[in-house]
DNA sequence: GGGGGATACTTTACGGCATAAGGAGTTGTT
DNA sequence: AACAACTCCTTATGCCGTAAAGTATCCCCC
């Protein structure tokens, strides 16, 4: 059950993270190398993506190259450097390009979108720490990407960094709960909606007085469209995208009016 | 280095987060209970303040209590559901109760402030998944205060719940990237500015054209303030802060104009 | 007031983890 | 042919969560 967050030693993923086009090996001894770090962390992924982060341990990993833990060793300081690697490889799948022929607002919403369901098809980077970040290729590329795609509104540079923050922290954070919900769904073999259901009665055993403590959730969550049975596993994923583009239309109204009256910060 | 976001079994974990006040214990065999429910979800936060998540074991929780760490599962049935009980817990210490003379937007932003230095007091709390949420009573409570915060801004149910999630994710988010900022400061003894230069020096000789790869992001960090020797540990921690206090005002302003204009979801 | 049985807690053990240390096999250079 | 460099393996250490089984403590009831 344990999953984690710990960054890698900065100093010794960054050479990695940037190392250009692999040298053709000039006058080396040894055997040849039969893995590469590209190898490795393609092997990573896959056991991430299809196991999921608790799953992903060296001997795993090794296991899917046909070698035993200790040989990734050899090309990778250790798991937490893998994780980095890992980590950037996948952001790297992020477009960079974005036409902005229909305005900054459109560009920005479809790179969210896309940055969405990229996190969707690798839930487990959003369980990677973002603590001093380990400033992968990608991941700039990445940052880079959403300032020119916000570019056209004319935000000024302290507006600009707390924008492009939040724009960033509404996508991870949505991405993460719509995952993980996803990902509960497909390990416990529990559809979202009898999830929901089971969860709800029990709460209603437990807490009878729920109406009365909690009466405006309760509010809100009447009014919600209650899972229909058939709803089945992507009931909470839906909220969840919904919640997503409409918390992301009034983050992009706020940049309107905030530009339109550069005053406040 | 592996830290986690495990979820318990909601089935074990919620009769503990919603148990009434302890029954005085008529007619039981046994010698008395040297330990509590409550004493074990303190100790591991105690431990968990003081040492990181990753440092969270069985173990270590018994040890603060003077006792091993298999003593603890006659009161909690594993780790993942301690850390369920050790997070709502937290949660708790949200204030539930706000001035809402001054209006929504000032309520919201004193909910929000206070909510993130809630986090930054138990950074490893940002680390639990957030999937299939435990619905304790303090997390719904907190939902509860979110709504009853921005009641006065008349926001209609599906624009109400994208604010909602928008405003948590944004809170969690950031408090996350500051206060890992402040744990890996405190972790490793370097200083925010110094962990910063070093990664910047290094950078540079890795990939020296990063000017002309990535032009935006160097324009935007050029314009901000270079930490000046003697910022110290704070450094990043402020920026976020700063961040954080920004996107929130954009985010709020959106909320003002979406209100204004009930059209657009 | 002295068993009996329930409860609290300990000891021991198992399998899994990351990875340190050192050995075996392979390959290029001299 | 000898050597050095390199890849990869085996083994071992010390963590982890927790299952199983043993021991000590206390209350109830006879």
């Amino acid at each position: 059950m344990t999953v984690f967050a710990g960054q890698g030693d900065a100093r010794r993923s960054m050479p990695l993270l940037w190392r250009g086009p692999e040298e053709p090996r000039t006058g080396r001894s040894g055997p040849k190398p039969a893995l590469s770090v590209d190898a490795i962390v393609a092997a990573g992924i896959a056991v991430a993506d299809a196991e999921g982060l608790a799953a992903l341990s060296m001997r795993a990993v090794g296991e899917r190259l046909g070698r035993t833990a200790m040989a990734l060793y050899t090309y990778v300081p250790g798991k937490a450097e893998l994780l980095d690697l890992m980590h950037d490889r996948v952001l790297a799948e992020l477009p960079t390009d974005h036409d902005r022929a229909d305005g900054w607002r459109a560009a920005t919403t479809a790179w969210a979108e896309e940055a969405f369901t990229c996190y969707l098809r690798h839930p487990w980077v959003l369980q990677i720490s973002q603590a001093r970040p380990v400033m992968g290729p990608a991941e700039l590329g990445a940052m880079e990407t959403v300032l020119r795609v916000l570019d056209g509104a004319g935000l000024e540079p302290p507006l600009l960094r707390g924008v492009v923050a939040a724009l960033w922290q509404l996508v991870r954070g949505m991405a993460r709960t719509a995952a993980e919900a996803h990902v509960a769904a497909a390990d416990t073999g529990i559809a979202d909606d009898e999830w929901w259901y089971a969860r709800s009665a029990q709460l209603a055993e437990l807490a009878p007085d729920f109406a009365e403590r909690f009466p405006l959730l309760t509010a809100l969550e009447s009014g919600a469209a209650a899972p229909a049975p058939g709803d089945g596993a992507g009931y909470l994923e839906d909220r969840t995208r919904e919640a997503f583009r409409t918390g992301l239309a009034v983050l992009l109204d706020g940049v309107e009016t905030a530009v339109a009256r550069p005053g406040r910060s």
